[in-house]
RNA sequence: GCUCGGGUGGCGGAAUUGGUAUACGCGCAACACUUAAAAUGUUGUCCGCAAUGCGGAUACGGGUUCGACUCCCGUCCCGAGCACCA
């Protein structure tokens, strides 16, 4: 007997734990304990593929020492666990291999619930849900239905992105950008079908707004800030015209974020989509030329709609134009695909000098380009001196190079060629003078010049701030003859004239003035931020903030807010969803099936073979039902719901699985959400996750729930890569089998090396390393020699002073860094306890401790252990983790490096109470001290107690 | 292009948030045990050199500080997401 507990058997202790906390249900977690918090710890549910890999490990078993170490805080934690079962796989592994795809659920289900057991989570699995169960997926249905009482369910015609190899719809989440289908891979192809769609842009605001309040991190909030795109601008009228200058009724709308740049909107741009090209079509003389371009806009895939290399198209409509309404001139309008049907009002004013997408049209289009901005460069400061100026830019015409002066590293390096305005001087004759004054050159010509720029700096030799009004000149020498320069000897030091390629040019002239005037001219760069108006009438010396108000109101448009954020589509013409819940009366008109007769089940009598057609319309029984509960004539609609959509409120149906009357039981419901701690992958971050606070927020309006949001806090973990630092695949042939290594290894050497490999806090990606996973095999082995030898066998009475510091410090480092999810480092305290009390003395009730600390991260070994050694038949995770004795800590002498001029000359052992005075003596005497201070002065003297001695001499 | 991360040994990663940079683990090397190997244990392992010492190193260049991986300015590189969003 004695013989077989030397070796750390992990499949005996595994196994045996494993079937207790089944028996005991030490993980069944009540509704609520007295005395205790609740709280809820939330990880995604998977989909049931049959089988389980490394990923699912380090989703479910790291969470779930999150999990156990609250609950050692003395919490009541839920952790429940479900399946995502509804889903494609399924449907085509039932047509692949003839079986139901329900049975191929279920059979994954059992297969995957057993591996699962093998993690030793602490998952309550009484509360186990899966999604194509009916008694789950009648509430998906009643929250549709309620969706649809009002109006946030709705079905239109649309163009969907049709998955020709998978044959259904995909939501735009569900398109790659390259315009490929993200699970199947396939080139996306627009169709044009009657499509359900949820309202989510209803939700936008809120979205977005009360993503404020969470406290999440923040690279998520943002990333989902992106994604709802909320922008404030506004919405314009331009009044149309027919070429006999008549009047319409309708105008053209269109949203942008700069009213201020209006008197700049030198034409309208339509998308293909825009319903006003039929409305005016009467009128558009050349309509079948544009009926035309917006065939091919619309054939045309998101691949090449996207791409943004691409040469802009259009066509302009002739016979009608459009009014500016600020400065009521007639302006062209024009259809093009650079404009969106499905963002803003599917119009745009186009301001080409302002906007780079305007300029490559109005360029290609030969379009007027009218200035409205002027500049500004550099940061206001406060206190600026007035100076009038010109930058002039002057080009050598044999080799394209630029003339530039350098001022030298510390005075700004490269500049063109600048000076002052004289009072009434005109700037070319300015800027003639300077050329010649400060280079010598003295044949150019004039070519152009740009508009007033304002530019902010600080002139450091004057120790003032200035606000220059510059203007740019560009000028081309016409051969290379110079004129005598007569400057003073300590002004020729001071700079140096030379010729730059432009590419150095680019690189090397800083100064923001003198950049903007370099790009403005050789790389035709536009302006498109803030700055002052010009050319606007009773607006111009305006800032853009304080036009853009005021412009709007001038023109009598309205401030507005948009969103990229687009409707969800969510219906889909496969077999293996949550059916829509709607049927037709013989009229055509869509009703939501009633409450009573829900789950609305999904027929078997279907074949599942894809044809583009939904499978349930082949369904007799459907139809039957159908009037048989609703009469006849009526017909049911035959598409399922998106699979997003049941797993949007799933973390609701744990709280009370069972509940047959409503989705869950409103107190219940209110002592445990929000979700206290959600982990999950990144990839959700746009799609599920948004999804479900959609629907939280719907079900909180009609009165569910009483949060407005689900989850208090998110975790995106990491992912766990080949041996290769490659994606674990098939074809690459580095995928890890958990299975085999839990089987040599066990469960609490993967639970550990998955914490260990690195913070569980950052979504980075882990690559898996099979000696690493041995190097805390050996771990656990040397926790268990220890055990056996010293605490079983010859137990010490008392720990060593060396060993209690020691517990203390890890006790210390897990209250810290368990609740932050950095479990690589807490794992790393107990290895460093483990080498620093070895050879130490150390009392049962402290190596209870230190199993307590451990046992989140290796259950099992943990609960045999504490099983043997304590006193109790209670479960180690019934145990509260242990706190620590700060004084401790404190007491102890501490090692300090003593630093000389900042570099580290010896180090000393310092008690807390020590004075600096003593202190300061005692260091002065030692020799390696010495050596520095000796005929030197010291003139600071630094203590910071437990952290540096600092010495400056 | 826009938004957000990040850059520390041969590798995964630590660093009390401005205080002895490289904890812990892997790998590597030497030694011990062994007929041998594996396993295990011990010791060493940032780089350079004239090597108990000195100098240099946290992508690069500057700055602030007694002191910078940490803060500030600039540059380069890598990753993630979005992308003709008006």
């Amino acid at each position: 007997m004695q013989e077989n507990n030397k070796e750390y058997n992990h499949k005996n202790i595994e196994q045996k734990w494993q079937k207790a906390w089944q028996e005991n249900k030490t993980f069944k977690t009540p509704d609520s304990i007295e005395g205790k918090d609740n709280f809820y710890t939330l990880v995604e549910f998977p989909y049931p593929s049959g089988d389980l890999h490394v990923g699912h490990w380090y989703a479910f078993a790291v969470t779930d020492i999150y999990a156990k170490y609250q609950r050692l805080m003395g919490k009541n934690v839920l952790f429940p666990i479900g399946f995502d079962a509804f889903g494609l796989p399924a449907e085509n592994a039932a047509i692949k291999n003839k079986v139901n795809p329900d049975d191929w659920t279920r059979q994954n289900i059992e297969s995957m619930k057993k591996q699962m057991v093998a993690m030793g989570n602490s998952f309550d699995w009484d509360r186990m849900i899966a999604t194509t169960d009916p008694r789950y997926y009648k509430w998906t249905q009643w929250i549709f239905t309620q969706m649809f009482e009002r109006g946030l369910a709705y079905k239109k015609k649309a163009t969907v992105n049709w998955d020709p190899v998978d044959k259904t719809v995909l939501a735009n989440e569900q398109v790659m950008p390259d315009g490929t289908a993200e699970r199947s891979g396939a080139v996306v192809e627009k169709k044009e079908i009657d499509q359900w769609f949820l309202k989510i842009t209803d939700y936008a605001e809120r979205l977005y707004d009360d993503l404020d309040e969470l406290d999440w991190p923040s690279q998520i909030k943002d990333q989902q800030k992106n994604w709802i795109g909320k922008s404030y601008g506004a919405e314009l009228n331009f009044d149309i015209k027919d070429s006999a200058d008549n009047s319409f009724e309708e105008k053209i709308k269109v949203f942008t974020t700069r009213p201020d740049t209006l008197f700049g909107a030198t034409y309208v741009v339509l998308a293909p989509e825009n319903e006003l090209i039929n409305t005016l079509s009467d009128k558009i003389s050349n309509i079948n030329e544009v009926k035309k371009y917006i065939e091919t806009a619309r054939a045309k895939t998101e691949i090449e709609r996207t791409k943004i290399e691409k040469e802009k198209t259009g066509i302009k409509l002739d016979g009608v134009s459009a009014i500016n309404p600020a400065t009521k001139e007639e302006i062209p309008i024009f259809v093009a695909d650079y404009v969106l049907g499905g963002y803003g009002t599917g119009s745009v004013m186009a301001v080409p000098a302002h906007d780079e997408r305007d300029y490559a049209f109005a360029k290609k289009f030969d379009l007027p380009i009218k200035y409205v901005i002027e500049p500004i460069t550099g940061e206001p400061q406060e206190d600026e001196e007035k100076r009038q100026s010109i930058v002039a830019l002057v080009e050598n015409p044999e080799n394209g190079e630029i003339l530039s002066i350098n001022w030298g590293e510390k005075l700004g390096g490269n500049l063109l060629i600048g000076g002052g305005l004289k009072e009434g001087e005109d700037p070319i004759e300015c800027a003639k003078r300077e050329i010649i004054e400060e280079t010598g050159y003295k044949n150019f010509e004039y070519i152009g010049k740009t508009e007033l720029i304002h530019h902010h700096y600080r002139a450091h030799s004057k120790n003032v701030n200035r606000e220059i009004d510059a203007i740019g000149l560009y000028f081309r020498l016409t051969n290379l003859e110079k004129i005598e320069q007569n400057l003073e000897d300590d002004e020729k030091d001071k700079f140096k004239v030379e010729f730059i390629s432009k590419e150095k040019a680019e690189k090397n002239i800083k100064d923001p003035l003198h950049n903007y005037i370099f790009n403005k001219f050789i790389n035709e760069k536009i302006y498109t931020d803030n700055g002052f108006l010009t050319n606007s009438g009773e607006f111009n010396g305006l800032t853009s903030q304080e036009a853009k108000e005021k412009i709007t109101e001038f023109v009598s448009g309205e401030m507005k807010t948009t969103f990229k954020l687009r409707d969800w589509s969510v219906g889909r013409q496969r077999y293996w969803g949550t059916p829509v819940p709607i049927v037709y009366d013989p009229e055509g008109k869509p009703h939501p099936i009633p409450k009573e007769n829900l789950p609305w089940t999904l027929p078997a009598d279907v074949d599942y073979t894809p044809t583009g057609e939904p499978p349930l319309a082949k369904s007799k029984e459907l139809k039957e039902r159908t009037e048989e509960i609703f009469g006849k004539g009526w017909t049911p609609e035959v598409e399922t719901l998106d699979t997003f959509i049941d797993s949007s409120w799933y973390f609701l149906r744990y709280i009370d699985s069972n509940n047959s009357d409503t989705i869950a039981d409103k107190d219940k419901l209110s002592q445990w959400i929000p979700v206290d701690f959600y982990s999950g992958g990144a990839e959700h971050t746009t799609l599920h996750l948004l999804y479900s606070r959609f629907f939280h927020k719907f079900l909180s309006d009609i009165g569910i729930v009483d949060t407005k949001e689900p989850y208090k806090n998110r975790l995106n973990r990491g992912l766990i890569s080949g041996t290769d630092g490659n994606k674990m695949s098939k074809s690459k042939g580095n995928v890890i089998n958990p299975d085999e290594i839990v089987e040599r290894l066990g469960s609490d050497t993967v639970r550990l090396y998955l914490a260990f490999i690195g913070p569980y806090n950052e979504p980075g990606s882990y690559p898996w390393d099979p000696n690493g996973v041995v190097g805390v095999r050996r771990f656990l082995e040397k926790i268990w020699r220890l055990a056996q030898n010293r605490v079983i066998e010859n137990p010490s009475e008392k720990s060593s002073d060396k060993t209690i510091l020691e517990i203390n410090k890890l006790i210390k480092k897990a209250h810290e860094d368990y609740p932050e999810l950095k479990f690589n480092t807490v794992v790393a305290s107990m290895m460093s306890f483990l080498n620093a009390t070895e050879k130490e003395e150390i009392s049962k009730e402290d190596f209870i401790k230190f199993l307590i600390v451990l046992s989140p991260a290796a259950p099992h070994i943990s609960e045999e252990l504490f099983n043997i050694i304590s006193n109790t038949q209670e479960t180690i995770f019934d145990q509260k983790i242990p706190d620590f004795d700060e004084a401790i800590l404190q007491n102890q002498e501490k090692i300090i490096g003593i630093q000389i001029n900042g570099k580290v000359r010896a180090e000393i052992a310092v008690s807390e109470s020590e004075s600096e005075e003593i202190l300061k003596e005692k260091i002065l005497e030692m020799p390696e001290i010495k050596k520095w201070t000796e005929d030197k002065e010291i003139r600071k003297f630094i203590y910071i107690p437990g952290r540096i001695i600092s010495i400056v001499l």
